[in-house]
DNA sequence: CCTTCCCGTTGATCCAGGTCAATGACGCCC
DNA sequence: GGGCGTCATTGACCTGGATCAACGGGAAGG
């Protein structure tokens, strides 16, 4: 496990001086977690940034009710505890692994020590945060004024346009159509019924994870909600 | 209007250098707008960084339909456009200015040059990034989460300890219940309703813009959730 | 092979809250 | 002072979607 090599790769890292990531990586921390397994609470303090190796991670919020939303569905690559670690006394949600993950762990202080001599990675940081931002007011939007159907359809166009680009009708889910149920604000049984009117209506057709677009064109008037 | 004064009391600008500051207001613009007044759509370019001097903005989101759900309501000392200064292309959300306001405009490429030779200036902005990102994840545990009167009490909790600290039980809403209702994500209708159930529990008391809290404690247990 | 989960699906029921419509109370402008 | 637009409120109605319960199917583990 190099882990600068694969530091290296990462766009929060790019344009970073090879020695301040070696610095960075001497004090960092690697560890797996099993799927299911928590990381960290809402109440914690965790000034610590994490980065993603492998494997898969949600965060989410819950109520006392056993309801629960993703906020942010996070692969191999993506920061975060980038609040706590310059700002932010606790995390202001819970993390947990949906698969076995390798997670990197640098300590809130020493991020911020180095970064703070290399802007380069501040804004990097800021880039993320800001894209995070963005995220979250599309899913205020889609949970305030869209419905089911509409909240899938550009849940959709947003998948197939980071995954494949323009041509791409072929998605396969990275998680269980009940997580997908949580990123979406609703729960299982009325993503079913969403599904189920879609395909009706010749939308789209899915197989368990797997979806196929069939009328690119009412999906987007969907995502739009028109 | 001496802008430089202006920008020295900012919590963006704390610890940043006053030669910076003079650079950067030399090149910024100072406009108002007037209420109702919009400034940027969600597909302008907007390649600029806002400053509120005075007044009130609220960024958000609008449905075909015309409802409308508010992202942020920002005040004096606050910045807005963040994202699309170093990131992102385009605006992510509607502002509108609820109130005259007065505004300061700094090219995006002028903040991005001197924040780059400004570590300061890169993390302040870093520490008003992951309080918004904060705030939003917030309000989408809200909105998926919780009910009315919840919303409603978790945003009372908020802006009481914002505005006084503890002891406070007394608040004057800057906006109209209309808007109010935006930012909780009902209706009007809805909020008048949650407001009532609320006052009939004997929780607070409402006349107009201002809210007298009568019981602290089932505050903080309704915004909980429990 | 049989059991045990968990997942997706479907049906029945219920309710929070959206929508529509009407009313009264202000504040504003002529 | 009298119209007028906006705001808050209330009632009646309707619907999207949550909840509860039941069932079939595939995967995992005995």
């Amino acid at each position: 496990m190099d882990v600068l090599k694969q530091m290296q790769k990462l766009a929060l890292f790019q344009g970073v001086p090879a020695e301040k990531l070696k610095a960075l990586a001497e004090r960092a921390l690697y560890r797996t977690y099993k799927a299911g397994e928590m990381f960290i609470g809402e109440t914690d303090p965790a000034h610590a940034f994490y980065v993603i190796i492998t494997g898969q991670v949600k965060l989410y919020k819950s109520s006392p009710e056993g309801r629960e939303q993703t906020l942010n569905l996070l692969g191999p690559g993506d920061p975060f505890g980038m609040c706590t670690a310059f700002a932010i006394e606790s995390f202001p949600a819970n993390a947990m692994a949906l698969e076995e993950s390798g997670i990197l762990l640098i300590p809130g202080p020493v991020m911020e020590a180095i970064a703070m001599k290399e802007p380069r990675l501040l804004v990097n940081i800021i880039q993320i945060l800001s894209d995070r931002l963005r995220e979250s007011m599309t899913l205020i939007e889609s949970l305030s004024l869209k419905e089911i159907p509409q909240r899938l359809a550009s849940f959709l166009i947003h998948a197939l346009t980071r995954e494949g680009g323009q041509g791409m009708n072929q998605l396969e889910l990275t998680v269980t159509q009940r997580e997908l149920a949580k990123i979406l604000g609703a729960t299982p049984e009325a993503l079913s019924r969403g599904i189920r009117k879609m395909s009706n209506a010749g939308v789209l057709a899915v197989d368990g994870r797997s979806i196929r677009i069939l009328d690119r064109k009412a999906l987007g008037e969907l995502a739009e909600g028109d």
